[in-house]
DNA sequence: CCTACCGATCGGTAGG
DNA sequence: CCTACCGATCGGTAGG
């Protein structure tokens, strides 16, 4: 029986990051074993440490990975080319879609990041940098009223707080989608919750 | 050289709570041992088992104290009865003020709840519950756009979103206030980002 | 209010 | 001599 070395290595090693970012999410970076992981993929514990160096290693290999799925769903966007508002509708319902089939990745992007090595922490912190800066970008696109520099990635913080609060509490079961939960915050974001608009007509 | 015994107990007690709370703030509550708390204090190890059964009431004690000072919050905003736009903009500035001097405290109630045991943790959920529930009538009465009873919940968790993530990033000693953020969040949440008002005129 | 410890389990690595 | 893996156990340290 002949075995495709390559393939069964990246399966597997995908297997892994999978599993023990559920781990993480669930348990916390310090709370999860490496046995329990190891034990949630059916392996031996010493096969972790064939395909990461130690348990930090298997933690930036999650996050750094996801971080550059977000970074080309900022470009798949990008390059639809759309205007400003429907730019940013487009990011959020992209964003939001990606974190509902990455809960785990997601929720170990926001906690866990934090006990990274410094020059770990810092790669990773440089690729969020780089998408909470093109999300400021599209917003300054769309003329706000807050034209000030210093607010350009304050609002844009903003925006990825009701993004990324929304996973701490939205069940994926429940009744309401993610996809219509995207349309609210984007309504939200660009024109308020107010019905009748701030200025006199 | 007599004890005020009550005295001391009470100072000895906040003591802790706020290295404690600081120590699972920034190496999270599996990351941060009883023994770097006890050094933290100034103390033994075995004297914050006096004050604490074990490490899970230790936590407890953090969240269950810092959630009445929240819920206390909400019923002195009510106390001014102020109209809708104005409560909630009373209700955003207080809170963000909490949390400016609360950070080690508000950042262990939202990632390290998880870890209490199920009845400890029920009852710091309810008591976020209410919270959450005073926001969402306060915005309802704003007349929002999205009138659906459904949505009554949700859209509380989009404005503590932006709120709860503004202390993952804000530095308090950097040139952005709390004070003025506040005014950024309740804006946009109420009215929005862009100038220009969604409906014609 | 402390020192001295415990049963167990941690992250990581040995030989084969 | 290599890569891919296992059962067993290392030195330290956790909560209590």
């Amino acid at each position: 029986m002949p075995r495709v070395r390559g393939a069964a290595f990246d399966a597997q090693r995908a297997s892994i990051l999978e599993q023990a970012a559920r781990a993480f999410a669930t348990a916390g970076f310090h709370g999860a074993s490496m046995a329990q992981i190891a034990h949630a993929c059916g392996v031996s514990k010493a096969l972790l440490y064939h395909y990461h160096r130690d348990k930090a290693q298997l933690l930036f290999d999650i996050v750094d990975s996801y971080m550059d799925r977000l970074l080309a769903l900022v470009d798949e966007v990008a390059a639809l080319a759309l205007p400003p508002e429907a730019h940013l509708r487009e990011l959020v319902l992209r964003f939001m879609r990606e974190y509902e089939h990455s809960q785990a990745r997601h929720r170990v992007l926001v906690q866990d990041v934090k006990f990274l090595s410094e020059p770990a922490r810092a790669t990773v912190v440089e690729k969020q940098r780089r998408v909470v800066d093109a999300f400021a970008r599209v917003i300054a696109d769309t003329k706000p009223r807050w034209a000030d520099d210093a607010l350009r990635v304050p609002l844009a913080m903003i925006l990825f707080g009701m993004i990324n609060w929304t996973f701490t509490w939205l069940r994926a079961d429940g009744p309401l989608a993610y996809g219509d939960m995207a349309d609210v915050v984007t309504g939200v974001f660009l024109h308020g919750v107010v019905a009748q608009p701030p200025r006199g007509c």
